[in-house]
RNA sequence: CGGGGUUUGGCGCAGUUGGUAGCGCGCGCGCUUUGGGAGCGUGAGGUCAUCAGUUCGAGUCUGAUAACCCCGACCA
């Protein structure tokens, strides 16, 4: 891309109204633009990015066995009604709204209840499980209070996947396994060091449920970390007896704050039991489907990769998650030449900036607040030498890099 | 939803006892500059959140409403 077709611009100020450091950097980069509280729009460059975590995800999920499929957002009120979660006491975060026809419908928060009823249609026979079936959609919740940007919201993206199985024994086996799953995902977006597998509540479901903790200081949750081990527990089920249970020392524990980045539920008969999603076993009876959930919200954890990463420079992203993996600033005829041809040669890769109207200050200020991992410079100096400069956004030196030895980078990934 | 705060050009802000609405950034134009957010000059851009009052006169005083932020509660 260049900078010059790009509608959006960096700013020097955050509005006064953004509190939180990701958000800042997120509107001054010019990745979100937000339109009321709790509900940001993704520009170009944010769209990219979120969708580089989403694709992050999509390959992990299809790798244990996952199927895309899109929901709706528009929910009808029957299949909320058979599981008792239409009642506004139960689910508080409904949006609810009328349709001109007559009848009310909800606004998605989550998606259980349709996905299940929609594998009634699917799903007769011990032969047709199990299945594992997810989306990527905006899901809508009428939170009290939104904050922290990106990080909690009342439209958001959220990956869901949800799993059917024939018994407890096969949906732990795929329980386990999504939770590896996640773990790579987690690693791959860059903040796998710092996030952790932790123990909560299981709401009506299960004892437990595991969520997946980020450690932040903007984080919402309080969490209790065995370091050594590796797993956590939320403070909402932290007592001696979940201690013991799960074996954990009480001396060994650190408190955290951590953001929720994933979660993993069991969900068991629940909602089969509610809708009556059913199965003929081998014998020819009737067996109930067991069920679990898995979500990963790929616009929060955008924020907190931008909450975590970042610096007082601005944004810093993964190379595998950055919008473009190069940033060219060129200086000098010749090297605006030889930028562009670079810049065609790989636009995905490369974003150019061919500002003829911005000092170079400007540009390796925009370099660094938009967070791209290399810098690549090339002035009559460099290209004396057959070379160009790179620099990492990570560091502060800079090196000469053989121009052909730059081109071919470019092939691949 | 309880408590506290905020609202003035695109952004950040000032605006005294009520008396013609200002500054910085950004934006346009010109000249000079050009490896870390340039300098000088010159312009454009405002229903002062909304509504209703008080007053000869309201950005400023009164009341209501809305939006936004923070703390808390809530958070499949």
């Amino acid at each position: 891309m260049k900078i010059s077709q790009n509608f959006t611009k960096t700013s020097k100020t955050a509005p006064a109204d953004e509190q939180s450091e990701s958000a800042k950097l997120l509107l001054r980069a010019g990745y979100i633009y937000k339109e009321m509280a709790g509900v940001y729009d993704y520009l170009p460059l944010g769209m990219i990015t979120l969708e580089k975590i989403m694709q992050v995800i999509r390959e992990e999920m299809n790798a244990i066995g996952g199927q895309e499929l899109k929901m709706t957002a528009l929910q009808p009120r029957d299949a909320w009604e058979a599981s008792g979660r239409w009642s506004d006491d139960v689910m508080d975060v409904w949006f609810k709204t009328k349709l001109n026809a007559g009848g009310e419908l909800g606004l998605g928060c989550t998606h259980e209840e349709p996905l299940t009823r929609l594998m009634k249609s699917y799903i007769s026979s011990y032969k047709d499980l199990p299945v594992y079936a997810y989306q990527f959609q905006t899901k809508f919740r009428n939170e009290l209070r939104a904050k922290s940007g990106i990080m909690r919201t009342r439209e958001f993206m959220m990956k869901d996947l949800y799993s059917f199985s024939k018994n407890r024994e096969e949906h732990d086996e795929f329980y386990e396994k999504c939770a590896e799953s996640y773990k790579k995902i987690f690693n791959r977006l860059g903040i796998g060091n710092d996030t952790f597998r932790t123990f909560a509540s299981g709401g009506a479901f299960s004892k437990y449920s595991d969520e997946f903790q980020t450690l932040t200081k903007v984080g919402e949750d309080i969490i209790y970390l065995d370091r050594e081990k590796g797993i956590a527990v939320n403070e909402e089920v932290y007592n001696d007896e979940v201690l013991a249970d799960l074996g954990l020392d009480k001396s060994k524990l650190e408190q955290c704050k951590a953001a929720e980045v994933g979660n993993i539920f069991t969900l068991g008969y629940r909602f089969s039991d509610a809708i009556d999603l059913t199965y003929n076993d081998e014998d020819g009876k009737r067996q109930k489907v067991f069920m679990g959930s898995y979500g990963i919200g790929p616009s929060r954890v955008m924020g907190v990769i931008a909450e975590k990463l970042s610096d007082d420079k601005g944004l810093v992203w993964p190379e595998e998650i950055a919008p473009f993996k190069y940033y060219v600033v060129a200086i000098g005829d010749e090297a605006m030449k030889v930028a562009t041809e670079l810049h065609d040669k790989a636009p995905e890769q490369i974003i150019f900036d061919d500002r003829t109207n911005a000092r170079n200050g400007e540009k390796f200020a925009d370099a660094d607040l938009l967070g791209i991992p290399y810098r690549i410079v090339i002035s009559d100096k460099t290209l004396a030498d057959k070379s160009v400069e790179l620099k990492k956004r990570t560091e502060t030196e800079t090196k000469l890099l053989p121009l052909d030895e730059f081109v071919a980078k470019l092939g691949q990934k």
